[in-house]
DNA sequence: ATCGTTGGCCAACACTTGTTGACTTCGACG
DNA sequence: CGTCGAAGTCAACAAGTGTTGGCCAACGAT
């Protein structure tokens, strides 16, 4: 049982993101990572410092948008769809996210960095428009993270039942007019 | 400081819910109700037993759609929307809800019968299509508990930014495609 | 073999939480 | 008046929280 400190750092994340998306901030406590690690409580503290700093690791986070880079203008609303949705089950990061970001300020702070510091942009680059792209990003932003809400952490019959194509083809228009057409 | 119990309950009540919807379920203590409402803590487990109680009983809620009675087929997009969006102004009752449920069950499970048991029938009144109404309730909540979480909770600037018409203008072809369209 | 470094564990701290029970005060009714 | 029930207060509880410091035990270098 001896480790070097890399490898137990990264063994307390991954409990640790784990418990964050499951049970959000104030109830995940440290001695229940620190459970699920396998290991003291007193280690989370020394390699993190405290359990906001634990957060702040945890949280991390990159929608890795440059995965979109030749789409067809007019396909862009269904590959936003998809990449988001991805995004959501590829790893806890997005769910740790928002179960968190509704009671730590820490975490709604680093929500508003990412939809507009990093979705943001790409939309002004994609359709070539900076001015409306920061409106145009939170209203992708509010419909995805609905979705994600709804199917993720409340888990509403009909959305959790609807396959990825199903939610595609609902939420694809829907995205499409919100990045490329002009409302009023 | 002699008082009714029922105008003291209500006090409580009053102050319980405007905590829950400002921090949360766990964040929200009994203690601190109890200050906000100046009186002792001892009062609040009287009257409403425990916390899960106390919670249960802000957590009363009706969407109130009696109001959408005769609206024109083709303007019940807008008419949604701003409905929701005043439902979010009105009283704190929907943000508790949403705050508490990312981390309450409880509340969760209020929150899936409110929006299947409240607006799916309405929906299926509306259109005269029950079969698709869960789908389609299920897919306007997501949009509207999207808009309220960037709008009120996390507080996306542009969104925050935005009156009730833009977001009217922006969300209502939304919504009535939801509410109206038949998707492949 | 010894030493210093490093990972790991234990026990305790100061504090906060929900919850409880006994006690005091008030007001109405006989 | 006295009394009885209801409204309000107080102090304490058991459990759980983040956090701390000291102590062990394993390893690598000397």
């Amino acid at each position: 049982m001896r480790r070097t400190s890399e490898e137990t750092k990264s063994i307390i994340l991954a409990a640790a993101r784990e418990r964050f998306a499951a049970d959000g901030y104030e109830r995940a406590t440290i001695r229940s990572i620190a459970a699920d690690a396998k290991i003291d409580p007193a280690m989370v503290m020394r390699y993190f410092g405290s359990k906001e700093k634990l957060f702040a690791a945890a949280a991390e986070f990159d929608l890795r948008f440059d995965a979109l880079a030749d789409v067809p203008r007019e396909q862009l609303g269904a590959a936003f769809v998809r990449h988001f949705l991805r995004q959501w089950e590829a790893g806890e990061s997005l769910q740790v996210l928002l179960r968190t970001g509704i009671t730590n300020d820490g975490a709604a702070e680093r929500m508003r960095e990412i939809f507009a510091g990093q979705l943001a942009p790409k939309i002004a680059q994609l359709t070539g428009d900076p001015a409306s792209a920061p409106v145009r990003a939170a209203m992708v932003s509010a419909q995805m993270l609905g979705i994600g809400l709804a199917r993720y952490i409340l888990q509403f019959p009909p959305v959790v039942a609807m396959s990825e194509e199903d939610l595609v083809t609902w939420l694809g228009p829907t995205v499409q007019r919100y990045l490329t057409e002009q409302p009023a």
